[in-house]
DNA sequence: GGCCTTTGTCACGCGACTGTCACATCGGGC
DNA sequence: GCCCGATGTGACAGTCGCGTGACAAAGGCC
């Protein structure tokens, strides 16, 4: 897992480095905007995985951007945090009916941020959906972390699993090098393509004894599918 | 046992006042949200023993929000007792079928509404009668907090118990490191996660007479799992 | 106040995993 | 059959995740 990328939209620049400073000795990656329009090229070019918008900014009220970005399909489930410095009930009311996520009234410890930002993330993580897939013989479940095929259990390492597990989501289909190190990698790693081939060879091995291997194939110059047809 | 933790959804801020008086004095801990929203946030920080649920809520039905929450495995074992001002019988079913464990049409005493939250969280603490919890050769009585593999006696420390207590209710599941501080631990410390790393290794020092430290698994790069069946 | 237990953090070390390379092998076009 | 680019395969070194013991701070108990 990779670092979270956190935007801080904030215009007092004390308390903006003061955020950024603990947010990064907390392991964030910490980009940071002084106004709207600012934040909406961070957006653009950082992708973050958690905003904290302050709700007095020059150009536009926090409280609008929060608003016009949770209507925005690109923006819609990126977390926010508003920080107020009024402690009114009023203020709490309006940040969430805008659409933020969670609150926080100034002066907050940093602490307490820390805490938030976890509970928020993780709230935004897990995607609801099938925990067991199968797939001819195979069975992946991914809340317990397991791979089998009938009663065999099979061991892969962790890229080995998160390689298996998005072909299992994403049958019939070849994909690239290159798309394979998007999804599987992350978008942000730079790892030679040939790496990928190494991981396939080594997903291979793993589901040999099971005979499963067929079910990784290769598409001579194009990448690799998942698929029980034969090739 | 500390105070017991109480989520009120409600967004009719005098009855909510009202309802988080009455609990308060009781010698419940209550945390407050008017829409769905906000009770997703106070879930995640507060982790409360129960909730709540106002029928008619402005974003989202209340009957909605249960339903939701019914379904995600983090919260599906948090009691909730809806709130309906209607007394028809449709909402009754409506909101028992959705998942609730208990409603109350209002208006209703404070008395009873004591009673039935005493009731629910009763049935849903391993209070009343189930609360000895079994595993592979290891049990664990709640009510004497004693924890035993045959004759033999484990002595545990309190975080390693309700650790070994998360896990012998949450079996054959791997949680991230996050998950467990945020389950065991309580929603809003921030702690190290490697701490938890520390306490899985007690925990594991206090099974490995008994032999049954094979239980707790690593799943390296992902977190920890509880199961008997080997890794 | 002293003693003991519990708890969070750290530093060290090992082993697993990962990315890369070099070489073997393959497959298609001529 | 030959050539050449694409892919399979084994090995290797650096990195990283995790186990482990130690320690200081905090709190309960006498």
């Amino acid at each position: 897992m990779s670092a979270k990328r956190i935007l801080i939209v904030e215009d007092e620049k004390p308390i903006r480095d003061m955020v950024a400073f603990g947010l990064r000795r907390a392991g964030y990656e910490v980009a940071e905007a002084e106004d709207c329009r600012e934040a909406r090229a961070r957006i653009a070019d950082q992708r973050p995985d958690l905003m904290l918008v302050d709700w007095m900014l020059p150009d536009m009220s926090g409280l609008e951007l929060t608003r016009t970005l949770k209507r925005d399909r690109d923006c819609e489930d990126i977390p926010i945090i508003m920080l107020t410095a009024r402690a009114e009930e009023q203020d709490k009311v309006g940040g969430l009916e805008g659409g933020a996520d969670d609150y926080m009234t100034k002066p907050f410890s940093p602490r307490e941020l820390l805490a938030r930002i976890q509970a928020v993330l993780r709230r935004a993580a897990p995607g609801g959906g099938e925990d067991v897939i199968e797939f001819d013989r195979l069975r992946l479940d991914d809340s317990s972390h397991r791979v089998s095929c009938g009663e065999e259990e099979i061991a892969l390492g962790p890229t080995e699993y998160r390689l298996l597990h998005f072909f299992m989501t994403h049958t019939e289909r070849v994909f690239t090098r290159g798309q394979l190190l998007d999804r599987v990698w992350g978008g942000n790693t730079y790892v030679e393509e040939r790496t990928v081939d190494v991981h396939i060879r080594r997903l291979r091995k793993a589901l040999e004894p099971s005979g499963l291997d067929r079910l990784v194939q290769t598409v001579r110059g194009s990448g690799y599918r998942f698929s029980n047809r034969d090739a």
